[in-house]
DNA sequence: CCGTCTATTGCGGAAACCCACAATAGCGCC
DNA sequence: GGCGCTATTGTGGGTTTCCGCAATAGACGG
């Protein structure tokens, strides 16, 4: 396993515990002793996965977790407790969070979490390119072709889509062949593919 | 709001205060003594969501959670906890319960999470049901129909399918039109529209 | 004004899709 | 054996899709 894990905690020891732990299975690990620190620094595309203390001086976990959603902060974050507190572990998880653990904990449990927090990221980030590579060529598109495409998807035939929209079967025909140019695919059949994992049709 | 939903808890006072209070909503409520009684009874029809206490004598909350996912009870589970325990919550929140309320309660909290439950759960019902017609629709295919829509859907040509397959083109068309009338969809655009809503196109 | 792009349209020919009608063969069940 | 179902195939005719070639009109920006 690679990547790059923070460690977000006011305590020294554990920062440096972490850290140790992780780099001696392959993982690169950076601590921070402040939720400020490291919402100044802010590594969005050098963060596979956050651990994060919920109790800590000057802004709390929690608190620091809320700047990063408005931040649009993707990486998975797993926060650490000592002190029980379920409604706050209840909101944080349906906010998002990926974990909580409780202090102290056992190295190859929050090991075993982080690196599925990481996986987890991976995937949501490959996702995240297909969709926005899909989202690109659609942008090509100029209105009425958007149009024409969304009653193809729909299984109406060029005739039906030209009674439709008003115009010559030849028009539909001209801006059939131009989105399945523009969008890069041999017909349409390739297109609904293309279109329903980008999202559901609709 | 309409519905059902059943309350176990081994404190009358808390199942009589809560079917008193869901009763003044509109909303059924049915009280359980026990997990055992409960799960004696099991009515997944007739449930629209369940609230369960976490510590009871018997068989504990978290264990009754266990039999209903064993029994695919499918049913939201709100579970009430009067003593903290961070690990509990984290883990049936990870498991698909719905959600974690401490004990002393907000009258309109528990009311709102608990109708919230509700309409998810009508929701997620709703989408099963169409998942499960299509499934049904895609059940009368034989097997050669199955390999046929399955190069349909990959935008394959009938002669690039005949082709494939090492039969004539008329063949073909014969399962196509067998598969489009048996799935009841009026032609290919249709069918994909049907699989994809019913899973990811592969 | 000029160039670029989108929207629109027509003609004619080729390819692809669709299907009625008809038939054969194989398999499983009663 | 008979029946029902699936798989397979052919013929001929109609419909739909696709596209090269060609052209006009409007909007926008330099």
């Amino acid at each position: 396993m690679t990547g790059t894990i923070h460690i977000v905690d006011d305590e020294e020891t554990i920062r440096d515990a972490l850290s140790f732990l992780f780099a001696s299975r392959g993982v690169q690990a950076q601590g921070w002793p402040s939720g400020e620190a490291f919402l100044a620094a802010l590594p969005h595309g050098d963060c596979d996965c956050l651990i994060l203390d919920v109790r800590m001086a000057g802004l709390s976990g929690t608190e620091v977790f809320d700047r990063l959603r408005a931040a649009d902060f993707r990486a998975p974050v797993i926060f650490l407790t000592g002190h029980a507190d379920v409604p706050v572990a209840v909101q944080s998880l349906k906010a998002g969070a990926f974990d909580f653990v409780e202090k102290p904990f056992n190295d190859n449990l929050i090991v075993e979490r982080a690196f599925e927090a990481i996986a987890r990221h991976r995937a949501a980030a490959a996702e995240a390119d297909t969709r926005r590579d899909i989202a690109s060529r659609l942008a090509t598109l100029s209105a009425r072709e958007d149009e024409v495409m969304h009653l193809m998807l729909q299984g109406h035939l060029n005739k039906q889509i030209a009674e439709t929209l008003g115009i010559a079967i030849r028009t539909v025909e001209v801006h059939r062949s131009r989105i399945l140019s523009k969008t890069g695919v041999r017909n349409a059949m390739e297109l609904a593919r293309l279109v329903g994992e980008f999202r559901p049709l609709a």
